[in-house]
DNA sequence: AACTTAATCGTACAGCGTACGAGTCAATCA
DNA sequence: TGATTGACTCGTACGCTGTACGATTAAGTT
């Protein structure tokens, strides 16, 4: 297993105490930093998609010129890499919870990571092809010991925790993947009628027009919890 | 659920009988068709990777112009889209399978696609975010009939089948991922080893280091065809 | 006052997808 | 036969991309 990492770190070492910003901006713009970077980045990506991201477009949102942000980033897969696990952050379920629930606490966080995901659906084909950031370990090392906890056998653990993350993975991306191409939705419709002519159970079944992706996902999530943790 | 589709079709009307090649060429070189540019797609993507698909490069495998193949083809999406579907074909199992084994089916199926997929490793990222060829629907298709005739009722058809697709989906874009990064495997190994010491539960469990791809696939596929289909 | 360091940005370059229009044939028609 | 058409090829050019490079500025530090 590997991380990507795209190499390229940026220049500046760490800022010892970032001086209060001593008065004097040419015109209203804050300074520019890395914080500041990632969240006008994710701005960007949620309204302009994967390919709206370009660094000219970024800087012009950030009142700065273009090359100023390769003073605080490597490149640009660097931008990706943080406004990926900037979006992933999980704080946990709310309190009200019975904390040994171990079921209910698995769906929680993986409810919470599709959801976080579709509401940057860039996110969701990003994942799988770059490094895994800190949020995404962590959520990995808390399925692992909530996973533990229920009595999943040490020999099945990695399997269970790739399992549930292949199924949210595929489950996510597909799902962010139909919403973009519903743009032309009615095309895309009348195309998928025509085509599924010539398949007939799953035109049958009606798999492509199915809407319902919220049930599908808690469904299917239930059925692979059903196999990976027998009921007595 | 829509196709994305990226629009534009080429311009030539279907050949009528593609008169058989009457002689000359200026060079040893067999004329552009349609076929020709989809297998030389696929094979310049197996060796530089989907970022080294370049119009220009593919002309020159070719023995083309660039512009040359905007005849045959609507843009480069659509090469994409060929290449993708081109290399998704299902033959069936070798002929000596038990027909009534719905079970081993499913796997024989599903680990095929996997291996497609992986001898081809552009692929996995693609698949989710491009349209539904025809390879690809036959082969819901065939999914659907089987777990019917495994007694998969038919409220939970649709559930079934995108689980085992999320499934597949995100087990192989996750293991193309890793394999390309492993570029670089020492460097990666050892940042993951960091890294994973502050997260005790995977680091014991050996999650990110763990390498039994092929088994992690079939183990999880069974749990995921145990809650699917309850033994009776 | 001299120097160092952090930060910004204008310019330039190579490479990309592809619009456009001009070229080259072979088959067909007059 | 000669003219015309349609299938196909390709050179050039355009706008856009990520980013290397060096100049510039401002804030500390000595």
């Amino acid at each position: 297993m590997a991380a990507k990492g795209s190499g390229a770190e940026s220049k500046r070492s760490q800022r010892k105490a970032p001086s209060p910003p001593s008065g004097r901006e040419p015109r209203g713009e804050q300074p520019l930093s890395l914080p500041r970077i990632v969240a006008t980045a994710v701005e960007l990506l949620d309204s302009e998609g994967l390919d709206g991201l370009k660094m000219r477009r970024l800087a012009d949102r950030l009142g700065s010129g273009a090359m100023s942000l390769y003073w605080h980033v490597g490149n640009k897969d660097e931008v990706l890499d943080l406004a990926l696990d900037s979006v992933l952050e999980y704080r946990g379920p709310a309190q009200v919870d019975a904390p040994d629930d171990w079921r209910g606490q698995i769906v929680h966080m993986l409810t919470d990571w599709r959801a976080g995901m579709l509401r940057h659906p860039w996110s969701a084909a990003l994942l799988p092809r770059r490094a895994l950031g800190p949020n995404i370990l962590s959520r990995l090392e808390r399925l692992s010991r909530t996973l533990s906890s229920a009595g999943v056998a040490d020999a099945d653990l990695n399997v269970a925790i790739w399992s549930l993350w292949n199924y949210v993975i595929g489950a996510t991306t597909t799902r962010a993947s139909f919403d973009l191409s519903d743009a032309d939705r009615a095309a895309a419709q009348q195309r998928l009628t025509d085509l599924s002519q010539h398949y007939p159970t799953i035109e049958r079944s009606r798999l492509l027009m199915d809407n319902d992706w919220d049930g599908a996902f808690s469904k299917g999530l239930d059925f692979l919890l059903d196999g990976l943790v027998p009921k007595p």
